[in-house]
DNA sequence: AATTTTTAAATGAGCATTTAAAAAATGAAA
DNA sequence: TTTCATTTTTTAAATGCTCATTTAAAAATT
């Protein structure tokens, strides 16, 4: 049962302390040192539970998006509309747990060093089909053929825009506030859309 | 007059090389040597004109500044209308000298890195405040107090999302069709808000 | 001859990763 | 419980590599 009791807490340790220091001083700079002092632990430990920076990259990358998902399944979970699906998904992207300026940062890192590294790439390959897929179907009923693409790049667009505005920021963020405006953006939207 | 004729030639062909070399690698990952390779010339040369890895990154991304400063004011010529100077800043954006994948890959690579040089961060504030003021004096008078900000915010966080996007993509970019997505986005936007 | 441009080679710092050994935890036997 | 062998976890120190930057001298230009 409690077999790797300490693998996981050391995993978990591991992951935060990296999303703290990356925020910091960027993927680029930031030191495998800075990463396990910000865990209280040492460089080589990050090397026996991760095998390397990058995979430890990966794995922290890997939890933000298991969160992103978790939280979209939540409120799909409340949704009965075809619309109320469709904000479901935007409001997690802006969730309180999800839209802090240390993900944003993470986010941005994640976003430029992507196509660069395999491992990060497909990661952000996958998590963007799922977007795009929900997203396309819970517009299928809300539009017309002819002007729905347009409406779900311009929804995606916008929350990406809106995350990489974040990283740059340095007040704290109000995920309320969040929601609200891409909720107004999308009803905007929808309306002289439909 | 001629005067710094070498020297002129040297920096253009340098930035030319900085953003091959860092679209082909990334920002964390391409040395000098990389860079000065693509320009045919030596890595001690780059520091002879540029003074450092940070000069240069800065210079370059000065460069794409001016270019997109540029290409608003020669747009802004020809316009008429708010809505006309308003689309001219939009279509600006993706100006075909601008939106193509290479300066995709080095925006997200400055967007990652500003928070963190402080050089970068100075110069991404300027940019942002004067894409900011022109769409606010454009869309005075085309919107009521109440929506011009929410429509600003939403059209600077879509151009973003946009150009982040194209950060990922492997094919080459449409300006033309950008352009078309972006005005009729735009449109959209401004029927139903006004 | 003086100045500017160029680069090969040297320098030296920084860092991810490995190694080897110590420390802790586990658990079976006495 | 105590003991002690085994396994897991931890880290200090060593390793070795990559690079930005500097230096010193050569080449080109004026």
């Amino acid at each position: 049962m409690g077999r790797t009791r300490i693998r996981d807490i050391r995993h978990e340790e591991l992951i935060h302390a990296t999303i703290s220091a990356v925020h910091k001083r960027g993927y680029a700079a930031v030191t495998m040192a800075e990463i396990a002092a910000e865990a209280g632990a040492s460089a080589a430990s990050i090397n026996y539970y991760f095998g390397s920076k990058e995979k430890l990259m990966e794995a922290t990358m890997r939890r933000l998006l298991t969160l992103l998902k978790e939280a979209q399944l939540e409120r799909y979970a409340s949704a009965k509309s075809p619309l109320d699906r469709l904000m479901a998904v935007i409001d997690a992207n802006f969730a309180d747990r999800l839209y802090t300026i240390e993900q944003c940062s993470i986010w941005m890192q994640f976003w430029a060093n992507a196509p660069y590294v395999d491992s990060l790439s497909r990661l952000h390959r996958i998590n963007r089909a799922r977007v795009t897929s929900h997203f396309r179907s819970e517009l299928r009923s809300l539009l017309p053929d002819d002007r729905r693409e347009i409406v779900r790049e311009a929804l995606q667009s916008y929350m990406d825009g809106v995350w990489l505005e974040a990283a740059q920021s340095n007040e704290t963020l109000d995920p309320t506030a969040a929601r609200k405006e891409a909720r107004r953006f999308a009803k905007l939207l929808l309306d002289n859309a439909a």
